[in-house]
DNA sequence: TCAAACTCTTGACTGAGTCCGGAATCGGCC
DNA sequence: GGCCGATTCCGGACTCAGTCAAGAGTTTGA
């Protein structure tokens, strides 16, 4: 599905310095299966895999996914926050103001316009999360 | 301080068929005078001025300016919800990741780059909301 | 195998935001 | 100016995402 995502986890946490667990095997496929996944959602899938997981452990996971660069996490106005497995690309994201659809969106023109501003204020301007707000086709209907 | 602001607030709501209360003058002079505060902050600003508020109402009335266009609602990642009286045009913001900051950033290029998608998955797009984030010189210090 | 470090569980807590019913205020009309 | 319907405001209870803390359990490297 994506070639980016290794598919031996426990490799891939260890490589990024993570002890591996079941609960962390299973919050990672969660994600990588299901993007733009809440918090509840992934729980969910989790639990359906292993039976039983604590929503902390959840929280934990996906805090530590985020610390070490192995997942984004995401949160449109209004949202609870989202997590997403692709990282280190500069995608942005494509947001159905009716319904709970967000699709990726690669950078309009294949460069990053988006991350100069014109005036930095003396920031050190790391990211620039652009988010598209709109109708999907069935909303629209 | 900002000319597409009009000083004439009661006139202002008039005109987007709002009715006019002391508490929605109130509100938006705290959001034009603050920008980017938080519900809590502009429910502080608005008691000082009229001595006591409920947070519903402010919640209520900041609820109608956005859904009115008369304010626009922010909220980054992992922040409460901000407002600000610029509406219209296409600016974004400038955060800092370490303290409270937000600026105002006028776009890259001075179009509208951002507003078009290179797949729109069939979506009717009306925003593109922009979020830079980075380091301020304070925090960077 | 063993101990140290890390991870998970449980349960209580925080705080932003919402819901709802009744009271107060606004604005058009006589 | 006074009245009345519509809108707005208030207070309080409630929801729900997310956090904190402490103890039990698991992983890892020697």
């Amino acid at each position: 599905m994506n070639d980016s995502v290794p598919v031996d986890y426990a490799a891939h946490l260890r490589e990024h310095g993570l002890q591996v667990t079941a609960q962390r095997i299973a919050v990672m496929e969660a994600i990588v299966g299901h993007p733009h996944s809440s918090t509840e959602d992934i729980t969910d899938v989790v639990r359906t895999k292993l039976g039983s997981v604590s929503r902390q452990a959840v929280y934990d996971t996906l805090g530590v996914f985020v610390e070490k660069h192995l997942a984004r996490r995401i949160q449109p106005s209004g949202w609870t926050a989202r997590y997403e497995a692709r990282v280190g690309d500069n995608h942005h994201h494509l947001v159905c103001r009716g319904c709970d659809l967000m699709y990726d969106i690669d950078c309009a023109v294949g460069e990053t316009p988006c991350l100069t501003a014109d005036d930095d204020h003396g920031f050190v301007i790391d990211e620039a999360e652009v988010v598209y707000w709109g109708w999907c086709p069935t909303c629209r209907a």
